[in-house]
DNA sequence: GGTCAAGGTCACC
DNA sequence: GGTGACCTTGACC
């Protein structure tokens, strides 16, 4: 069984350097780790006598994909994710995506999908949600890149409600403006200009992709929604159109651009399409109902994570398993590359901070403290639902009369089950060992608590 | 200057 | 049109 630990880095996979062996893959099956005598240097695992691992990678907590030990994956708006989740949530709360489950939620249950390429957007989506992705990580402070930051007054997500924190931030890039920087530059030169809402926040100057043409949007001014708004309804937060004056990501027309650049720069990371830059009042008037909603949006992830953390019990690892998910499909983010950026290779993730305190704190071994089948309420909505489904690939179960999440079948199919049940496991650092290795790691969901949201730990941190 | 986490780009499906 | 790998950017340390 797994073991968890305080002090590794979440998300970290390391697998024993006894012997080249079979570690579980998130999407159930097994596969031989391609270095299990890397040079890495783990943290010596010495509570319990437990073997020291080597870091092979991390895993996707919201897909499951594992990254390689070259290629750690990364903390993406709150979660240790991999690019194609990190992606698919940024333009789906970029573009304000609304997306609608046919099955009622039910693509896929379990941590992870056996394939999520199988899930449907709006499960995809509230998969992320569920793993602690923060809607208000996407464009909360519109910049072109860098961290949050470290807020003074606690919290890893800052408001914008235009008192010092924004101030403090309307400085910082007043001062890289001063500084004459290339983007700054870029942005006047093009049109674009120091904008300061009411609150003093500042707006991005930064022109705006256009669509060469049929901008769907019912509201093609609507660009930028902190949440699809079909699925800020399902988590309690109405349907609200947020808006933004915030350039939308990389579409490009015929590979090539459908409109002109709207600025002499060209955007970095390559030459694209921008959207031409919105009446400054209007931007304004967005940013403002863009930061009024963000700041309903904000309980929500840390919360529930606080809440369902310590609410759930300790996983109860399936020992005859009915149902034997089939391989996974990797998809391409599967075949590994190398990541050149900045980091170097082994650079271990570390971001507790991500997670509530507490449940760091407490219950190294039983992250989930309440008892089993304590009933908790969470914030988090039952799936996105719609009308009936119209294909088969996914068999719509029988509708559950609980407004959370149903338990499990131990006979059904995964994708008969309830949807997007996850594996509880802990969010704190998981030690698979080779004598840990017993089965898979997610396979068929566990017996779920009944009346109990399940939840997605973000990022869980698990050890191979 | 290195690290990290943002957003942008664009080939590919 | 959506996806995901790759890339740049900029704040923080
Ligand atoms: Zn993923
Ligand atoms: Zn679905």
């Amino acid at each position: 069984m797994s073991l968890v630990s305080e002090e590794t880095p979440p998300g970290l996979l390391y697998v024993s350097t006894c012997s080249p062996q079979s570690v579980p893959t998130p999407q159930g099956g097994y596969s031989t780790p391609e270095t299990t005598t890397a040079s890495l240097s783990p943290p010596q695992r010495q509570a319990g006598g437990q073997k020291t691992g080597t870091v092979t990678g991390t895993m996707c907590a919201v897909c499951g994909e594992i990254s390689s030990r070259e290629t750690m994956f990364r903390k993406h708006y709150g979660v240790i994710c991999c690019e194609a989740c990190k992606c698919f949530f940024r333009r789906t709360v970029q573009m304000s995506r609304d997306y609608k489950c046919r099955y009622d939620g039910r693509c896929t249950i379990g941590r992870f999908p056996e394939n999520m390429k199988q899930v449907c957007q709006a499960c995809r989506f509230t998969q992320c949600l569920r793993a602690g992705m923060k809607i208000e990580s996407v464009k909360k402070f519109p910049r072109k890149g860098g961290r949050e930051g470290k807020q003074s007054g606690g919290g890893d997500s800052e408001n914008s409600d235009g008192t010092g924190s924004d101030q403090a931030k309307f400085q910082k890039v007043l001062k890289n403006f001063s500084k004459g920087k290339k983007r700054a530059k870029s942005a006047i030169a093009g049109g674009g200009e120091e904008e300061t809402s009411t609150n003093g926040t500042l707006f991005s100057p930064r022109p705006k992709q256009v669509k060469a043409e049929s901008e769907t949007d019912v509201d093609s001014d609507l660009r930028f929604s902190p949440c699809p708004t079909s699925l800020m309804s399902s988590i309690g937060l109405g349907d609200q159109s947020i808006v933004s004056s915030l350039p939308r990501g990389g579409d490009v027309v015929n590979g090539e651009s459908g409109v002109p650049h709207s600025t002499p720069t060209p955007a970095p990371g390559g030459g694209g399409v921008k959207r031409t830059p919105q009446d400054p009042q209007t931007l304004i008037s967005k940013k403002m109902r863009l930061e009024s909603t963000l700041s309903q949006l904000r309980p929500l992830s840390p919360p529930l994570s606080a809440v369902l953390y310590t609410s759930l019990s300790p996983p109860p690892l399936p020992q005859s398993a009915p149902y034997t998910p089939p391989s996974f499909q990797h998809t391409s983010s599967a075949h590994y590359h190398h990541y050149p950026y900045s980091s170097h290779p082994g650079s271990v993730v570390n971001s507790p901070e991500s997670h509530p305190p507490s449940v760091y704190n407490s219950h190294a071994n039983t992250p989930y403290a309440t008892p089993h089948g304590t009933p908790v309420h969470s914030p988090l909505p039952s799936p996105t639902t719609v009308g009936p489904a119209s294909s088969s690939i996914h068999p719509p179960r029988s509708s559950v009369p609980s407004p959370l999440l149903p338990p499990l079948s131990p006979n059904l199919h995964p994708a008969q089950q309830s949807p997007l049940l996850p594996e509880p496991r802990s969010c704190l650092p998981q030690l698979v060992t080779a004598g840990s290795i017993q089965g898979p790691p997610r396979g068929p969901a566990p017996p779920p608590v009944h009346g109990v949201l399940p939840f997605i730990p973000a990022a869980g941190p698990v050890l191979y």
